[in-house]
DNA sequence: TCACCATACCTACACTGTAGGTATGGCTGT
DNA sequence: ACAGCCATACCTACAGTGTAGGTATGGTGA
């Protein structure tokens, strides 16, 4: 049997979270699943939140988000394929994305060339530092409702349970594609920043 | 001293998630703030979680959604001036609807006055639920921003901590002003949106 | 060979949400 | 006015949570 690590602590958390939830992830699972005692993962570990700040980080850093400078629009594409890459394939582990900050080296790193792509299209500082923090949001948030929605949960309203004749417009749109929201988003937000890069930079 | 009722305990859950954070509100603690045992609160609320969703509720409520038809412009607007004061008010209780699914009376009906509204300015129905979800998402996001900003936490990377070398278009900016991506976000979003009814609607 | 030190373990504690069973007080029907 | 009931508040208890403090042990460097 392999060595108790970190890493081995992290993989189990995040194919734990994809499996049954984020919330069932527990250390006494954990130490359960690696065949160890419960505090035995603090010799790897010093707090359990710091193994959600793990599985962040691990997510980020599997996500290929761009760092190598890029135009505007191909860092937004790219960094919403990533982010939508992760989403789908940890469906589970995506929601601690939302719960703890998203910090450490790989999301600065995108995010400083993303600053040189903002400024290098007209963009001030602090508008650049805007339309990241607007795309990272977004994309967060897109990913945080498909990762729901392919755990089967609804961060929305059910449809069926809405009385049709209050709510003709929604039984409108019974079995739609969900899946369209997500580049519906992107191109919006792409559209809006072309808008706004073109404005501000009119000046 | 007053009843025990299901609209004192969200009053004091909201109050406790407002003053000490989301996850320092339990049941045994509102009991006690309540003068009253712990499982008492279960002849009035069936569950933990339902606490969570009557906050989510009741926060769905004081915001005054748009619910009487509007331009589709109008209701973005509007829903997002709501979602940014509930933000600000409550800026703890906030983070339940990013755990709980949205959902109940309040925001279906805003909903479905914006997809009539989307509709009368001639994008598709499926095209107006996914403009509807894109505001809520990213009102929602901004939103919990804003008040994770509040309460004093990061969402995203200390500045400071970065090394200055590598990191030059961070340490450009310290000091921002961070409510203004509230608004550059909101104008980003009606930009995108205007954009995106003009072309589908050019066919 | 000896010492050390990292690692895995054990026990224990203060919490969490929640189930099952019990008293009581006030309203309702007669 | 009295009987009955039912909602409500309570008590005890349980399984499960994260975590602190102390202990054995095994491999590594001197």
């Amino acid at each position: 049997m392999a060595a108790l690590t970190r890493e081995r602590i992290l993989a189990c958390a995040v194919a734990m979270a994809d499996r049954d939830g984020l919330d069932a992830v527990t250390l006494r699972r954990i130490a359960g699943e690696l065949g160890v005692h419960v505090t035995s993962l603090y010799n790897h570990v010093p707090t359990r939140d710091a193994i959600t700040d793990g599985i962040v980080d691990s997510l980020l850093d599997q996500a290929h988000l761009p760092t190598t400078p890029v135009e505007w629009e191909e860092w937004v594409r790219t960094f919403f394929e990533g982010m939508g890459a992760m989403a789908t394939q940890h469906p589970g582990a995506f929601a601690a994305l939302s719960r703890r900050p998203v910090q450490g080296a790989h999301a600065a790193a995108s995010f400083e060339v993303a600053l040189a792509a903002f400024g290098k299209a007209g963009l001030s500082p602090v508008d650049s530092y805007n339309a990241v923090k607007a795309t990272a949001l977004t994309a967060l948030m897109v990913g945080l409702e498909m990762s729901a929605a392919a755990r089967g949960e609804m961060l929305e309203t059910a449809i069926e349970d809405l009385p049709e004749e209050s709510f003709p417009q929604f039984h409108a749109l019974e079995g739609h594609d969900a899946t369209a929201a997500w580049s519906f988003t992107l191109e919006t937000l792409v559209a809006g920043l072309r808008v706004q890069i073109s404005e501000r930079t009119a000046d």
